[in-house]
DNA sequence: ATTATAATTCGCCAAATGACGAATTGTCAA
DNA sequence: TTGACAATTCGTCATTTGGCGAATTATAAT
């Protein structure tokens, strides 16, 4: 019962289901997740904090940054099959559609400020 | 996503999830639900109704007593493959288990005081 | 060594949530 | 008609939740 009531009660929040359907598109930092949503910093880090409790999403340390992706191998039958419903129920969700053409641009700048800090190098 | 949010929502809560449980085993009216979850009734009330706003359960009105039951056939794509996945994640559970024990016994009482209506008539 | 940046934790506040009892509605029994 | 009972609605309260900024930690650049 606490495992599932941990996977439903992170799906119940809007910020977090636009956060797992924007995974989708393959791992991110904190900072794009920050940036996609309009969120202050810690607050996007708590909903990262909770979604990677209940077991739906994983996170990876590189360097300064933390990178956050589905929890896919390894994770919980529970889990597994929550994340599949909940991206499916929001395939084709307006806001979720608007999320990943705002994404396609923040990734962009990303690898665009990763390689200028490179250049610097 | 709004009736994304509003299944999430519903299934983010230890009373709702034993419900829906308990309405494996068919219809409850609301006296018998009271019984099972030991709050009272107007609490059992509004949770019911948050169910059926997010399309997971439906009622059925008979004379006095109003039965809820999960929303089987009209019910939409979201909400029946939540209610799947929630019902499967919780089969097995501990507490519902206890539950559906103790419904037995609800249930019986509920229809021997049936009965003693009835041959009251 | 110092500074800057990514991320998290902490403390605080406003809003939402879950619980109750009282009052209300609708339906039967006396 | 009156009384009883199932259920819901309403008002209230305590707890939880989601948000922020400030402080902290860890890592990289200067």
């Amino acid at each position: 019962m606490e495992e599932t009531l941990l996977i439903t009660k992170a799906l119940s929040d809007r910020m977090r289901l636009r956060i797992i359907s924007a995974l989708k598109g393959g791992e991110l930092c904190v900072c794009q997740v920050v940036e996609l949503l309009g969120l202050a910093p810690s607050t996007v880090s708590k909903h990262l904090h909770i979604l990677s409790a209940s077991g739906l999403i994983r996170s990876r340390k590189d360097n300064r940054w933390v990178y956050y992706m589905l929890a896919g191998k390894g994770s919980s039958k529970k889990a597994a099959s929550a994340l599949k419903w909940a991206l499916n129920a929001l395939s084709g969700d307006a806001s979720i559609i608007e999320d990943s053409q705002a994404l396609k641009k923040i990734t962009r700048v990303s690898r665009e400020a990763l390689c200028r800090t490179q250049e610097k190098r």
